[in-house]
DNA sequence: TCTTTGACGCTGA
DNA sequence: ATCAGCGCCAAAG
């Protein structure tokens, strides 16, 4: 976990966001070491969207708001997905995100 | 090689 | 509580 080029240690911890939860690009920057560059989190997200297996809508900003949904297929799968999972949307926003908010921990 | 661009977050007003 | 501004650093043009 060190040999890893920065995009895969974001793709490895996203990846590892159970069903149901979801967590912050500042949580996992600061597990990176990097809390103060969160940006790169996300943008490294960008080029993730050749990874299919990436729950890539697990992931929002601090507030719980979904920030990508628009660089989703479409607008509205990134909430769908969410809601799949049991997690409630409210104007693109996650409610209660302590409740869902999940920390990326080391194995 | 230099400049622009961000799926963000924090601090201060 | 809300708003504007700054920092952060990798990748693409």
């Amino acid at each position: 976990m060190k040999n890893l080029n920065f995009y895969e240690k974001v793709y490895q911890i996203v990846r590892k966001i159970p069903y149901g939860k979801v967590t912050t690009y500042g949580h996992i920057a600061a597990h990176l070491g990097i809390k103060s560059s969160s940006r790169m989190v996300g943008y490294a997200m960008n080029s993730s969207h050749t990874l299919a297996d990436l729950p890539a809508h697990r992931v929002v900003n601090r507030k719980g708001i979904l920030t990508g949904k628009f660089h989703f297929p479409t607008p509205t799968l990134m909430e769908e997905l969410l809601e799949n999972e049991g997690i409630r949307i409210k104007n693109d926003k996650i409610i209660n995100l302590k409740d869902y908010l999940w920390i990326p921990e080391n194995d």
